[in-house]
DNA sequence: ATTAACTTGCTTGCTGTCCAGCAAGTTGGC
DNA sequence: GCCAACTTGCTGGACAGCAAGCAAGTTAAT
């Protein structure tokens, strides 16, 4: 009937790794936007223009697939930790400056990549514990801890509150993208506006600065 | 073989309220924990002791069950939210004390209903709308918005301001009941241990207080 | 007795996985 | 260069399992 019935395959001829990019593309979108129930490998392979049958092929199980797209997830997260940890270093700035930074880049990194948390956020709800087994995750929040402290020199037995700081920056960072069309909008935010973006790290940058000299503040010993 | 084969179904008699309650906490306990898609009704009704078919008896559908339980949560949070204005309003404290009291009461609300949050988050995540078509979640954050700005004397023009304020309240203190087993292990920090709480209180009061602290400065003219 | 509160049985649709097959490519002998 | 033997990439069909919803039954309250 029509001229053109179906593209069917694209003209990329037989090239496995390309496949399994282009694979590993379709699902985490997928798995993001929808989650690992509602997504079936059939979407799977028809966001990925191949067969029905091709993911479970080259990945074995959807649980396989589901686990080799957390840890392409987390592989990046750890590329952008060690590169803005490089950054902060090589700057030479003071600690209040580095954290400026740091929000700022986080904020950035994260708003590129919002399925990142949509995954993550998805997988620490669920009760499927395929996070527990993956060592790639526990490593990269250590080593964004690590370098965290390293950052705004604060000292070894300052471990507990530079968790703490990190904590609310990622919490505080990841908040938006998921609640971004519900909670976001009733209270008259919307994060779609150009301006929002900047707004949101101003104000992140000031809750954390003032934790910090506060805590300078106590540690350099200022009279009650 | 066992003296007590199953209690088989409960002595309780024919009772619709109740019956419909007994499933509205089992299918919130299940879509909390698990999630939607991976609950069957035939579970919920396990749980409540009753047959595989009355969660559909009584709430017609697997979607309108959910969509109950999620009303009556946003119901138990208006309560709250209600509450905790009165006694802020009524205390007639300082807006330092009030917010550093708010934050204890909904930090301590929260813990309470951990299961409210997993909910609430699943429900943003998803795609499925539920929660575009109540007006009751939208009206939830709305009046307390409206609470925070009158508890904190925040003036209309800082509504965007006082938003965020609450917006960072919300994501500070659901963070964690979210990545308990995740994050924070990685990071070293136990959310089970008694003395996270109180830490974690402290810490977002500071946060907040920095902000509130600096928004009074700059509105009352200090000179740079 | 009548109605409402449940329950058991069944159907229907969907999805993950296994399997056999085929076609595009690669290799090695001549 | 050429062809045959073999490997690899990818597909469609079949099957089994499971869950939602319906319908027809069974019991308890009023």
């Amino acid at each position: 009937m029509r001229a053109t019935t179906k593209p069917r395959r694209r003209d990329r001829g037989r090239n496995a790794a390309r496949t399994q990019a282009v694979i590993l593309d379709a699902a985490e979108r997928l798995f993001a936007e929808k989650g690992f129930e509602e997504t079936s490998l059939a979407e799977v392979g028809r966001l990925a223009d191949v067969s029905r049958a091709t993911p479970g092929y080259f990945f074995g199980s959807k649980g396989s697939l589901h686990r080799a797209v957390l840890e392409r997830c987390f592989e990046d997260i750890r590329r952008a930790v060690r590169e803005g940890k490089e950054r902060a270093l090589a700057s030479g700035q003071t600690p209040d400056v580095i954290l400026a930074g740091a929000v700022a880049d986080y904020a950035d990194f994260i708003a590129a990549r919002p399925n990142f948390v949509r995954l993550i956020e998805r997988e620490a709800l669920s009760d499927r514990r395929v996070l527990d087994g993956m060592p790639l995750r526990s490593a990269v929040w250590q080593e964004a801890l690590a370098a965290f402290r390293q950052e705004l020199g604060l000292d070894i037995s300052d471990t507990t509150e530079a968790a703490h700081l990190l904590l609310s920056l990622v919490a505080l960072t990841w908040f938006p993208i998921v609640h971004g069309r519900t909670f976001l909008k009733a209270v008259g935010l919307d994060p779609g506006a150009p301006e929002f973006g900047d707004q949101r790290k101003r104000h992140i940058t000031t809750l954390l600065l003032g934790a910090l000299r506060e805590r300078a503040a106590f540690t350099s010993g200022i009279p009650s």
